[in-house]
DNA sequence: CGATACATTGAAACAACTCAAATAAAGTGG
DNA sequence: CCACTTTATTTGAGTTGTTTCAATGTATCG
């Protein structure tokens, strides 16, 4: 029985696209890692030498200017795939948030099989679409949104995709949401291109307006879903 | 004989992974057609209806905020690829920025036929992996940079992609570069997320510098490549 | 419990924006 | 082809939102 058998992200991956048979193969192929918060899986600039599907945590993607600013590109969760496919270098780092699982590849490997599956390529090229969506929309915040509309519009995004691991939502209570953000103020920060006091600013004016509660550093109470969503612009 | 034979894109886009039966059945399937400048082939938020080949043009993709506020998320030339296969809404919208000829499919043809032909899912898979390394490193210049940074890295992408149509080089300078601009101020101004005050401004002061010289609105010689790389960060 | 990292708050500086006007280029019709 | 209108761009002056720098407050960890 191949290890992939008891996975938890078995079907939601791109390995839902094989059979048994397949799975097995790539199986024999890859294997699981596990990765401390702050600790990189891949380095920015360095040619592509591995792939990875996430297990479990969460990571972040991001690049730095000559002189130190960061700009996280991506992040990602449980079921997501990392790396460079087919040749290049990868243009962003890749590190853990959490305590984080990976199944890793060398992708020489891993491009040599999935050459030879369709369906899985074809699996990643949907992952891969799906993903530039995503970007795209987040250069709008970027380019074109304040700081107010920033902040609103990541908490907003994080009660979608925290499902699970990180967010518990009160039926009773629908407007409102409880979360744990893998994140710390910095890299708030960084994701929302913005400095670490302006985000500050933003949560405490949050909380002040009764939009959001904060128990802790790392929690986020969303009381009022609509109001935040209104605010995200 | 298809038109195919004839496309001056056969070898660099997609369609470069089909042998020339394959070609034609994909030829029966689409059709060219021309957009104006201005004009719309896709519109954000409705559902994938169309996908296509870019021939020759330079069309952008944007979004735009509620209350107006536009932001162009990614630029396309010839032998780029257009839209969003495999179900979904397209995020963004597509128009012409210059007068454009594109190779058009319904969504739904093309879907069935790239899945029974794994070489050209390869092809847009590869594409698709690009695209978003490009997006991710233009989310650095949004989140990031300065206007002067800002708008000196548009004019070094510029000056890469516009080979041939819009560009030329003299090989007597290489330091120097003459480009043909598809955009306006504000189109400028709506890749970079500023205004087009300042767009206008950052223009002037690298006149001034001497980085590069304005013959009229859309033209732009780069007199000193190396300045300009330099104030791109 | 003290040390260290992280987060918040305040005050001042600055970059980019807004609003307004001037200038230049591109169409349009006589 | 020229005068006129319209549109695009540049320039100026003042405002604003975000950053910067500095200090204070608050968790976290050995």
């Amino acid at each position: 029985m191949s290890s992939c058998d008891l996975c938890v992200v078995r079907n939601r991956a791109i390995c839902a696209s094989l059979d048994a048979k397949e799975l097995e193969a790539l199986n024999a192929i890859g294997r699981t890692r596990t990765i401390s918060p702050g600790e990189s899986l891949i380095w920015e600039g360095e040619d592509s030498v591995l792939v990875a599907n996430v297990i479990d945590g969460v990571l972040k993607l991001s690049t730095n200017t000559e002189d130190g600013r960061e700009q996280i590109v991506g992040v990602v969760y449980p079921s997501d795939f990392i790396g460079r496919p087919f040749g290049g270098t990868s243009g962003h780092g890749v590190t853990a948030l959490t305590e984080s699982r990976v199944c890793v590849f060398s992708r020489r490997d891993f491009d040599a099989f999935a050459r030879e599956h369709p369906s899985l390529e074809h699996k990643l090229l949907e992952r891969t679409l799906g993903e530039l969506d995503r970007t795209r929309r987040w250069m709008l915040l970027l380019g074109r949104k304040s700081a107010a509309e920033k902040l609103a519009s990541f908490l907003v995004e994080m009660s979608e995709r925290l499902d699970g691991a990180g967010c518990s939502v009160d039926f009773d209570k629908p407007n409102q949401r409880r979360l744990v953000l893998p994140f710390s103020r910095q890299q708030i920060a960084d994701v929302l291109g913005l400095t670490i006091e302006t985000v500050s600013r933003q949560f405490t004016r949050l909380k002040n307006d009764g939009v959001i509660d904060l128990p802790s550093r790392r929690e986020v109470v969303i009381l009022n879903m609509d109001a935040l969503a209104a605010e995200a612009g």
